[in-house]
DNA sequence: TAACTAGTTTATAATCATTCTAAACTACTT
DNA sequence: AAGTAGTTTAGAATGATTATAAACTAGTTA
């Protein structure tokens, strides 16, 4: 068993599931990177069928990165269109967004700021704050 | 014939359509307001059902919606779930979302300020910023 | 090992928002 | 009146997502 097997067994685990073939394969495909992974789930089933030559069902994708997302292992995403995608930084970020290839990609913390905070409706507090900025080609 | 009727006449025949009863009272339920109004294609569905006794077809409400946002008369919203909202206030401008209600409120431009702004990605240029303020119960 | 159990995978059906289609209808022009 | 272009509508089609239920698997107990 290699070392980032284990910590997929511990995510699963972690997230209240079984470490199965299919589920093992799916996070080598999400956390097997170093830099920020943003997918949808039909790119997800699209790079497991290239990568080994098995399927695993659209049900088994859909339950398992559900179940990360509950965990707080993956983040979902909704902008500009009429999919989701999942994001495995979890953490409260920017993005870019490129509307025409679709793509999305992190902004770093630090190279963004908001100066004015507004006040929120009366009863309600703000729990998080996040940009997007459009982008197309120059 | 009213002045916002008029109106109402104006903004059809800019987006490239005849002034029909249906599309004047789908005019009626977006535009006669004083603050933005934020709708999903069957909210508008459900006000026209109730304001009036007649039902107009789902196509009629979707083509007429898109028709307006292709003119610049509406804006399109995608946060935080699977449909599309829409937005009578086509400026560029920020919200506060309420994931429980779904409920969006507007910001008004002076209240919030970005005060770093990114360098966007190689060859590509920043068409738009549009922060999102997550709200809950205080 | 055999039986038992809880969890898993999968194909397929169901759902739901959205878009498409084609037939009936309307308005405007000759 | 006839011709035409545009419109409305019900219902079908599409596509993402969720639900279902039967077959399969792994772990546990006898
Ligand atoms: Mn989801
Ligand atoms: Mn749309
Ligand atoms: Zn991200
Ligand atoms: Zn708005």
């Amino acid at each position: 068993m290699t070392n980032s097997e284990a910590i997929y067994i511990e995510k699963l685990r972690n997230s209240g599931l079984r470490p199965t073939k299919q589920r093992i394969r799916i996070c080598e495909v999400l956390f097997n990177r170093e830099k920020t992974f943003h997918f949808s789930i039909n790119d997800l089933m699209k790079i497991i069928q290239t990568k080994t030559n098995e399927k695993i069902s659209l049900a088994t994708a859909y339950n398992t990165v559900h179940a990360f997302k509950k965990k707080g292992y993956l983040k979902e995403i909704n902008i500009g269109n009429e999919i989701s995608y999942f994001d495995t930084n979890t953490q409260s970020h920017h993005h870019f967004y490129d509307n025409q290839t679709k793509e999305l990609v992190d902004i770093n913390s630090g190279d963004v700021e908001i100066k004015k905070i507004p006040t929120p409706p009366n009863g309600k507090k703000i729990i998080d704050a996040e940009i997007t900025f459009k982008i197309s080609k120059e």
